[in-house]
RNA sequence: GCCGAGGUGGCGAAACUGGUAGACGCGCCAGACUCAAAAUCUGGUGGUGGCAACACCGUGCCGGUUCGAGUCCGGCUCUCGGUACCA
């Protein structure tokens, strides 16, 4: 028997025992069956769930728990993404290890998981920093380095000399101080490990084109991000030196404007000539103070310093100052760029602050006057003042100076791209040790494979903010591998991206312990769909798509791509701002949990917008979202036993009333089902509560057996549709109406194509456009006949008096548009 | 700075390829029930003018295309996300 009022967490603690006890979402291959892999970005543990956590995860619930209805076989695991910074800032701050803080929150955030009923596969879970995952990826990476993809090179971090230490950029405040010390941040080189993933730059690239499922902004950002380009690089040569400069530029055909040239602060030319100018060194030296990361550098006023060197301009022999500059990046191109300030935003700024001259060299091609003393013309168009190079569009301009300068040896059309090799050294401690040994001459040895795991010691005490395993020579003595040399261990760790770039393929296998990934990786990959953060739309999907490629070389997995379809979720807001600590605005999932139960914060996350637009949280509308589920409730309560009772709906024509709740059911579920595909839920949900109404409104009595068929029919679907979004009332409400069938596996209801056919149709009358009237015609009404009827219409015989009608547009069911002059 | 997204009632939003702007919900107002309140139910609710039927205005701003623009095009503006060592 139903109880008289709805008891979420009476409901929702007995259908989860009833999940658990008959392990419902632990699922094997079956290649007999589709298979439907869904994911959701893994959590970092960091304390409690947050509302974005609820977000993301009660989208990937619903898609799961739909794609299981329509048939297939679903897995949806979780894990934790647990190496990282906030740990170790934990442990820092408030003196617990970091693996034991870890481990504490993930014990949290599982239980908070299973209250919510999320339908995961809890027999696949692990955690990131348990070496019977991390050492994977360090037998995965000796292969890397075995390959050449991984190598070694110097790099520029961030460095505070007081704490002595790396920091990363979000430890760097706004005014480049670290975030202990307080100290102004240096910018310092060290020798660090990469991942070639510029190798596989041009399939990162093209393969974008086939992502079908993949939002175009997503694509767009990472398509920018490889930033692939055509230019030519060329050799300037230095006025009274042998030195010379590379130069990179995309813009050839404004060759002639050059009037100056640029390196960065830290190119070999600018720091050989700062030993004998002091103005220069000091420029340099003040470069040092600045944040390593992309915005501080260009948000930076443009500055630079003469060097004090002419270069040599290839085509005039012209002599052009070279300067230091700020704004010129090493890590890019060649380190140095020729300056065209008449066609580039950047030289246009610096020049005009110098007193540089300023040369129009291209205008467009419609004749168009520019004035180039007001700002840089960057559009393409035809070159001018270019002597032998004038008047070519820039295809032209291009290959004409590409080949003069190749013909005198001085240069090379070349495709460039602005993504650089993947840093995954940290010199931080909470990480995945890099498994690697050197000896007494800095030559590297990849820890053998029988020696791995290279383990993390988990009982460490920070002092200071150094790296504890950086100063334990119980971790760094090691052995050199093959030799009876002592040698000292690679003390640096992985990036966490690195981690986060192959847990999906984990998941299909995570009991194997004799190899990474095996057979079944090949059944469950690609992910089908993947749900996360808009946030992650550059750098963690990129590093996981050229991970999967890695695997794929290594003969790991036999796809090319990770991830099918991607839904990027939009943030959740309060008061206008995201939702965070540090600005007081939280609302903790908990308690809305213990006060109305996890299917009312399902239904509101889902209800407030769709899923990959910003969520404003609202306290009285998670009130409503609970009044509905109540609201539900009655409905069943009232109606469950005639429902239970009745049969199917008859074949015959119903009575016109009872054949007009059918036409809007099967209209609804038309809405349903499509918006389900479309992953637009909120819309999904106000369809549901308007059956609800009109199903409430209706007087059932009177109505006989087909009443009660087609209530049982409504009933039915209702609850269907919904289950996927609130799954434990849902549940308990199934029961009342059916006997013994899991709704977790009832076939997803089908439109009634004979139940949407109705004979009349409403439509609207325009007068030049605007609104006038509605009328009322037959379904298969002829366009005469519609006008004839529109025409009749005593309000739009008002507005069209005596005036001629000019056109008549008549949009098939929707309305008739009368035009009159 | 650069790249990406967004701006619609008091609020969250809807409007699938240009075709009734505001579905659904929150809030608010009124009514029913109640000694009263809460809960629940019923009705109303973009703005301005009007006793009214009705009229005009209205999707960040300026302009354009079209019989018709929230939707398409050009130009601006504000907010948010990313910016390579936060995850």
């Amino acid at each position: 028997m139903m109880d008289e009022q709805y008891k979420p967490d009476q409901i929702e603690r007995g259908v989860q025992r009833h999940w658990t006890e008959t392990r419902s979402f632990q699922v094997t291959e079956d290649p007999a069956r589709e298979k439907f892999y869904c994911l959701s970005m893994f959590p970092y543990p960091s304390g409690k769930l947050h509302m974005g956590h609820v977000r993301n995860y009660t989208i990937g619930d619903v898609i799961a728990r739909y794609q299981r209805m329509l048939g297939k076989n679903v897995l949806q695991p979780m894990g934790w993404d647990a190496f990282g910074l906030p740990a170790e800032n934990a442990a820092i701050q408030n003196r617990v290890p970091p693996a034991k803080w870890t481990y504490e929150n993930i014990k949290t955030m599982q239980t908070q998981l299973k209250l919510l009923g999320y339908a995961y596969d809890w027999s696949r879970e692990f955690a990131t920093c348990q070496p019977g995952y991390y050492r994977w990826e360090q037998w995965f990476f000796t292969k890397l380095v075995e390959k050449g993809l991984a190598y070694k090179k110097m790099a520029v971090v961030n460095w505070d000399p007081v704490e002595q230490t790396v920091l990363a950029n979000e430890q760097v405040d706004s005014e480049g101080r670290g975030w202990r010390s307080g100290a102004p941040v240096e910018r310092r080189e060290i020798p660090q490990w990469f991942l070639k993933i510029t190798a596989y730059a041009d399939e990162l690239l093209s393969g974008l084109d086939d992502l079908d499922g993949w939002p175009e902004a997503v694509k767009t950002m990472q398509r920018n991000w490889i930033g692939k380009s055509r230019g030519v690089e060329f050799t300037f040569t230095i006025d009274g030196s042998s030195e010379s400069i590379d130069v990179y530029t995309t813009r050839p055909d404004t060759i002639m404007g050059i009037t100056y040239v640029a390196v960065a602060a830290e190119h070999p030319i600018a720091v050989a000539a700062a030993t004998s100018n002091p103005e220069l060194a000091a420029f340099i030296a003040q470069c040092r103070n600045i944040n390593t990361a992309e915005a501080s550098i260009e948000k930076l006023e443009k500055k630079g310093v003469p060097v004090g060197l002419e270069a040599i301009h290839p085509v005039s022999g012209e002599k052009l100052q070279i300067w230091a500059a700020n704004f010129v990046l090493m890590g890019y191109g060649t380190g140095a760029i020729m300056c065209v300030p008449g066609h580039d935003h950047r030289d246009w700024e610096f020049a005009s602050k110098h007193g540089i001259d300023i040369r129009q060299v291209v205008r467009p091609a419609d004749g168009s006057a520019v004035d180039i003393s007001d700002g840089a013309y960057v559009e393409y168009g035809l070159t001018c003042n270019s002597g032998q190079f004038d008047g070519l569009d820039y295809a032209a301009a291009f290959d004409a100076v590409a080949g003069y300068l190749q013909g005198l040896g001085r240069g090379l059309p070349k495709t460039n791209v602005r993504l650089r090799d993947w840093g995954v050294s940290r010199q931080r401690y909470w990480g995945c040790p890099i498994p690697v040994i050197y000896d007494d001459e800095e030559n590297v040895y990849p820890v053998p494979a029988e020696d791995l795991p290279v383990v993390l010691p988990e009982d460490i005490a920070f002092e200071g903010v150094k790296s504890p395993i950086k100063s334990d020579p119980e971790f760094y003595r090691a052995r050199v591998p093959g030799t009876d040399n002592a040698g000292v261990r690679e003390t640096d760790t992985f990036d966490t991206f690195f981690e986060s770039s192959w847990y999906f393929a984990r998941f299909c296998c995570a009991d194997n312990n004799r190899a990474m990934l095996d057979e079944r990786a090949n059944y469950w990959l690609p992910v089908d769909q993947y749900v996360g953060g808009i946030e992650h739309a550059v750098l963690h999907l990129l590093y996981a798509r050229f991970f999967h490629k890695l695997l794929r070389d290594e003969g790991l997995v036999d796809s090319d791509e990770p991830f099918t379809r991607l839904l990027t979720q939009g943030m959740v807001l309060k008061d206008g701002a995201k939702m965070s600590k540090s600005k007081g605005n939280t609302v903790d999932p908990q308690s809305m949990i213990d006060r109305y139960g996890a299917d009312t914060v399902r239904l509101f996350v889902m209800f407030a917008s769709p899923p990959d637009q910003s969520l404003e949280w609202n306290d009285a509308a998670v009130a409503g979202a609970h009044r509905y589920l109540r609201r539900l409730w009655a409905l069943y309560l009232k109606n469950a036993k005639a429902a239970r009772e009745a049969g199917e709906v008859p074949a015959r024509e119903l009575p016109s009333d009872l054949k007009q709740q059918r036409t809007q059911l099967h209209t609804i579920l038309a809405r349903v089902n499509a918006d389900y595909e479309r992953n637009q839920y909120n819309t999904v949900i106000a369809a549901c509560m308007e059956l609800t109404n009109s199903t409430e409104r209706f007087d059932w009595s009177g109505h006989g057996d087909e009443g009660a068929a087609v209530l049982r029919e409504i009933l039915l679907v209702l609850v269907k549709v919904l289950a996927p979004v609130v799954p434990h009332i849902t549940h308990a409400l199934w029961a009342e109406i059916n006997d013994g069938t899991e709704l977790l596996d009832a076939p997803w209801p089908e439109v009634d194509e004979q139940a949407l056919v109705t004979e009349v149709v409403d439509m609207v009358v325009q007068v030049n456009g605007k609104l006038r009237g509605q009328i009322q015609v037959a379904t298969d009404a002829d366009d005469d006949s519609i006008r004839q009827c529109a025409l009749a219409d005593p309000k739009v015989v008002h507005y069209i008096g005596d005036a001629r009608i000019r056109k008549c547009i008549i949009v098939p069911k929707r309305l008739i548009n009368l035009v009159i002059g």
